[in-house]
DNA sequence: GCAAATATCTAACAACTGTTAGGTGGCTGG
DNA sequence: CCAGCCACCTAACAGTTGTTAGATATTTGC
């Protein structure tokens, strides 16, 4: 959750919040309470310093704004390609959806403020900051499209999937568990199941055994 | 999309915007922009009166915002039951499920600015906001979970699934295609027919035929 | 021990927000 | 023809927002 650049082993004022802290701070505040409700004096209120001290650390809000969201990107992109690659040669395409699909609800759900920061604040950012933002996103994008193209050209996937649409569907219907999930009624490890069961095999009951 | 108080069937002055008229740019505004970034001044310049002419029709602005999210609550609810009540009594449990589906992207994509700006803001609306729309939003919740509920006493899904759960990743993950719907790259209704498609049967390639 | 850098502070700005008070013109019922 | 209401107006308010300028304490390198 933290990742500080490790650029010296020790910052220089002692109680100092410093950049890292208030993009800590910042992160925690989009997701809890999203953008237009979180403004910089609240932030600084969070981090116990002024408002305008912000401004040694960043240019704008809209600055901040990106470095959460493209952190948040970041981190699930990495959570996702790691426990992908770190799978078995063998590995089934079933199991490596799964592995997916779990890396990413896990990075959501109990990992990082930054890409729950990300999915919550997207779409009520001004436009210039969502733009800013685009070029990780495409990336990510294109990861899922690439693994999602192996496992159809693998034939494990039906023939007829429109690729894009399939992406789309997938990681919208896992993004908008942050609206409800509550750790206490159930793990991220567990939602991540049940969503894997719903689009490998459906939820009609089958009439083949 | 329209659905005036039919109380006089003439309104006074001719050119008058009127609560109505305000009330159906505001969802334009909210659906097209997100909560934060629509003032009062913004919804009066687009219906062409000033911020305090607004108050003659509402006592707040978040008088405005709980009767929009009200009314894209009753359009989707309202078009989902009527939907399904309309099929013939032998329709089967695939067809019935399609057909909810359907009229709720087809209520959020296509029919009203209210229901989709109700999916888009309710998370960055003030948590008074928020509960006065509650209620609405439970019974249209409701509604599925009865729905389903029957589905699968009947056999038609399989035994152990969580309703509740069901309904959240159904509804999420049929809301978020207003993140990326693009009505210029293909229908409500071939849309929904890929989400029927996927909840039914899943992804995978079946060995069965 | 001193100069420099780091991380903060105080004070203020212009713009914008939701909101209130009180005035104005036109249509309608009697 | 006129009282009254409807739907709007102008003007202003207090509070909040992002942002800037300049001062200040603490730590570090030499």
């Amino acid at each position: 959750m933290t990742e500080t650049t490790p650029s010296k082993l020790c910052d220089t004022p002692r109680n100092a919040v410093g950049r890292v802290g208030v993009l800590d701070i910042s992160a925690r505040l989009f997701r809890e309470q999203g953008y237009g409700a979180v403004s910089l004096r609240k932030i600084a209120g969070a981090a116990g310093i002024k408002a305008a001290s912000i401004y040694y650390h960043f240019g704008s809000k809209d600055e901040i704004v990106v470095a959460v969201l493209d952190r948040g990107i970041r981190v699930v992109h990495d959570s996702m390609r790691q426990a992908v690659s770190a799978l078995p040669e063998n590995t089934g395409a079933e199991a490596i959806l799964r592995t997916a699909i779990q890396a990413h609800l896990r990075a959501l759900l109990d990992l990082s403020d930054y890409t729950s920061a990300n999915v919550r604040i997207f779409g009520q950012v001004p436009q210039p900051v969502r733009d800013a933002n685009l070029p990780l996103r495409r990336a990510y994008e294109a990861e899922w499209d690439a693994l999602l193209t192996r496992l159809r050209d693998d034939g494990a996937l039906k023939r007829d999937v429109d690729i894009r649409r399939l992406r789309l569907m997938l990681i919208g219907a896992l993004n908008a568990t942050l609206d409800w999930f509550d750790p206490d009624r159930g793990s991220a490890d567990a939602l991540s199941r049940s969503y894997a069961d719903v689009f490998l095999n459906g939820i009609l009951q089958r009439q083949d055994t």
